[in-house]
DNA sequence: CTAAATTCTTATCTTAAGTTAACGTTTTCA
DNA sequence: TGAAAACGTTAACTTAAGATAAGAATTTAG
């Protein structure tokens, strides 16, 4: 648990900016609060049955989220720089998370503690925007959710794949592919029939 | 927008039981801020284009969500009796919504406004479970999107069926079989045949 | 550096979902 | 109440995804 370069701080505070601005005041109690925690590949930021101790903020690197049902693997998400990762439900509630959160290359995740949320929450200068983050990173998450039960039900593998070619080139480029397939719901064979389907 | 009566309140007071109690000062305050809508079969609790102006409990009745993406229609979700009923996202940004949310059968709805909902907040004896009421609101609707995605991912259309079947009683008995085709992401054709199917 | 593991592609076969159309039944509402 | 609309089933045909297996290429690790 390190504290945070400049460099990193600059990243996420222009990062975040979309969603709430800190003055400088604000900003200098904020950071305290802040720390990173770096990921070899394959490491895990949280596994089932742990609780989710902080929400991240990938500075650099990528995770994907899964979890294991009935025996099969389900790619619910990937993020990359400037991307939130956390269980959050677990985070906010406490409660063991069923998912494993994998670091798929080395990453440096900016964190913030349980601890240090709860204490910002109770101090007035932050609270207020502490609260409106919260809530928006919940939104986040049920927004890309939507989207993604849309998906299944208006849109075939193959135009799943296309859309993805267009809105989530990060995802293309650097996931290997079998864990695109699972995150599209299609096997491995099947997206490679796809491949070369649209190639033509 | 009549006010409820005691067995209204009473049925609501146990049903939220399970996320909040609220004693009994708390509950003088707290059903002031309640009203009740009606809506007759067809009609709509919100359409696309309208800010959700408040968060509803189903407290008999039905109604689907959905909404209209190319030209398809997509069921998210179906609430019955004691379930709540909301577009979330808009009740909370106050943005428009995109989904319609109609009724199935005439439908009693108890409503708790924007403006009563941040009058609550705003009240120091409320405030603190209602800022909880709201996040387990969020968190059943993430939850519910979950499971969701990961259905279409490990299951077949049977399966997502004989789940349905088995856990979504309401929606099996109380809805048309091309909304349950749509929710579960088939054809009616195809359920029609996954029937038969299944009944051998 | 090499053996093992992982990843991707290709082929074959099976299976079931999509599409369209037709038909009977039920529901709606003017 | 009677015509129109909505709903569910069935059939015929097309299409593509799943399962399995085999082989090539790449990556990983001892």
């Amino acid at each position: 648990m390190d504290a945070l370069n400049s460099h990193q701080l600059n990243q996420f505070r222009e990062q975040i900016a979309v969603y709430v601005e800190f003055n400088e005041a604000e900003w200098i109690v904020l950071i305290q609060h802040l720390s990173v925690e770096k990921l070899k590949k394959k490491e895990y930021f949280v596994e089932p049955g742990e609780v989710c101790k902080s929400v991240g903020f990938v500075l650099s690197g990528s995770v994907r989220y899964y979890h294991i049902i009935d025996g099969k693997g389900i790619t619910n998400y990937f993020s990359f720089e400037n991307d939130f990762v956390s269980s959050y439900k677990s985070f906010l509630t406490g409660e063991p998370c069923i998912s494993y959160i994998q670091a798929l290359e080395p990453s440096v995740i900016l964190t913030i503690s349980k601890k240090a949320w709860e204490q910002m929450l109770n101090n007035p200068m932050l609270a207020y925007k502490i609260e409106r983050f919260g809530r928006l990173i919940a939104e986040h998450y049920l927004i890309c959710y939507e989207d993604r039960v849309a998906s299944f039900i208006t849109q075939t593998p193959e135009e799943r794949y296309l859309k993805l070619l267009e809105n989530g080139k990060e995802i293309i480029q650097r996931m290997p592919q079998h864990y695109i397939a699972n995150f599209l719901g299609i096997t491995p064979v099947s997206l490679s029939r796809i491949r070369k389907r649209i190639l033509v």
